[in-house]
DNA sequence: CTGTTAGCGCGTTCAT
DNA sequence: ATGAACGCGCTAACAG
């Protein structure tokens, strides 16, 4: 029962190989009748087709390889599962890699799902740490088909699909200077990757559009973007004062900030605005419910597949990137 | 630059194929100088084996699949992330499956996985719903490698990892009772399912031992797990008056209860205390952070993927059940 | 419409 | 220690 191959069903359905082969991959070139005869023998044997082979004789794997920074921040779940879901709807398997949010590791684990054969990759850019590409530029060279997804690689600017940070922000921060909030604060791990600079950007776009200045204090670095540091963060913001609002980069970073502010005898939003970025699945049942930028991971994972697959039937393709609009999703966080 | 196979790789090094098969293979018959010689032509060609002949060849893929109910829940996403950690380090790759909490997409998702050639299954159960197993029935029949991780399902009572939830759940009742809590209400989707069975027990096990009656109505059950089914529970148990505690059967369904109590002018815990069970990597991080019941995934997954292999190597393994003792986390939702 | 046959790239015997 | 040859199971091109 371990291996019944093609010739068993061949045999029991009296053809050839060649003819059950077509037959079971359902040619046109094969007649109704052999076709449920083959079919009758594949139920008979309990036949399932050896993969390896298949893919030897075809070179298509059927597998896509995607590389997800970590499993903490639930917006790389929530995403992974979106990613899975439209890679399963075209036929084909989904393997996983983690980076750990470093270069080294996303380099091995890219080594591993290339061992695997993997056809596309879907890359979820690391966002901490410096960054040496080395091996992705090999892989840009050869035109292997990949995308980047929810963030893209200054050093690679391809095949990228993810949200307009900047308008995020920027229209995060028009809302708090509209509702009368003047110092903000807009907190976040490493400032050299894209997602911090964009959302600056926009940050620096409202304020402008305000003609307020901003002061270098009101940029907080910490050293990650999770929840530790959130802490770390809003230790640094205080001792400039007590702002407004504070901006995290993300939700769990708010989520720390806004743990950490109440442990301090702070309220939100009473004393101390603050908002998120990216509008987890359990950002709207906090306690204090988050404001915050949505990011459309359906759509963003139904893009970036759409767009691998393309690039597989055809790697000249022409490079893109898709640009999707971020949605204000305004909560109790940041009532006035 | 795209096939470029064993044979060139022998042809430059000058060497047959065979000898460099075993040399790439570190085979001990090769001689280091010849194994040199190989490894500098696969460096020069840039040379990398071809998974699916090398599979079909030896018959393995190296290759897992992995059930996952959902990612909504980050509780799915960080077992995922460990199990996929767990599985790499062996050298295997992860392939991705999610059941959307549905038997039936179960069942074509583990299809589609054993189309893939998966050597074993690494299987999160579906906790509500009706249960079709069959399935799952022929596999096991089979003795095919696969591990329940998490819980389990009552049909198939073999080779799984899990905590032992009747045990969390009553110290953490115990813990309630001991604090004065008295009119306690669990709560949770699915109740034929295993975990809250379990949980149910172990509850009951701490009435017990306090000798206080429990009443039918301390025992809520909304449509699903999620917080949505959290907003319903609390709505029906309020019905019934105001309980001392909840307890939830998972931290997400608590935050959704905490959430609307707070909606409805409750404190958590000055009116209501508030519990949860899982003790998600966000769950300490809340306004007001959360008691809860730790379910230690790294070795979950460790011990799922260890067993996974064992029957991997040998199918006629005697079938083990692996339960880890969970951990009471207090914090301050259930602090008097 | 169907049967025959030649690979796909690698691992693994046998010989040498 | 190494080379030659075969087979893994399937697809596809070619015949008929």
């Amino acid at each position: 029962m371990e291996k019944t191959t093609i010739k068993d069903v061949a045999a029991l359905a009296g053809v050839s190989v060649g003819t059950a082969s077509m037959a079971i991959n359902d040619s046109p070139r094969i007649s109704e009748d052999t076709k449920k005869l083959v079919r009758e023998a594949v139920q008979k044997l309990d036949y399932r087709r050896n993969p390896f082979a298949r893919s030897l004789s075809t070179s298509f794997s059927r597998t896509i390889g995607c590389l997800i920074p970590d499993f903490q921040n639930p917006f790389f779940g929530e995403l992974a599962g979106y990613l899975q879901e439209e890679v399963d709807s075209r036929g084909y398997g989904l393997l996983l890699g983690l980076t750990n949010r470093s270069c080294a590791i996303e380099a091995k684990a890219i080594d591993k799902l290339l061992d695997h054969g993997v056809e596309g990759l879907l890359i979820v850019p690391v966002d901490v740490g410096p960054l040496n590409l080395s091996h992705l530029h090999k892989l840009a060279q050869n035109h292997f088909p990949m995308v980047f997804v929810s963030s893209f690689y200054k050093q690679i600017p391809m095949n990228y699909v993810m949200t307009q940070l900047q308008e995020g922000s920027y229209m995060l921060t028009r809302h708090l200077l509209e509702q009368g909030y003047r110092s903000i604060v807009i907190v976040s791990g490493d400032p050299d990757q894209v997602p911090f600079e964009q959302r600056i950007a926009g940050f620096y776009q409202a304020y402008r559009e305000f003609n307020l200045e901003i002061s270098p204090s009101q940029i907080i670095r910490a050293s990650g973007n999770s929840f530790q540091g959130g802490y770390e963060a809003i230790e640094m913001a205080l001792r400039h004062g007590k702002p407004d609002a504070v901006e995290a980069i993300n939700d769990v970073m708010a989520m720390g900030i806004i743990s950490r502010l109440k442990a301090k005898g702070y309220k939100v939003p009473e004393d101390i605005a603050v908002a998120g970025y990216d509008d987890l699945s359990i950002s709207g049942i906090q306690e204090t419910p988050l404001s915050t930028v949505k990011q459309p991971l359906q759509e963003m994972a139904h893009e970036g597949v759409s767009m691998l697959f393309q690039l597989i039937r055809n790697r000249e393709e022409i490079q893109k990137s898709i640009i999707l609009s971020p949605n204000l999703v305004l909560r109790k966080s940041t009532e006035r």
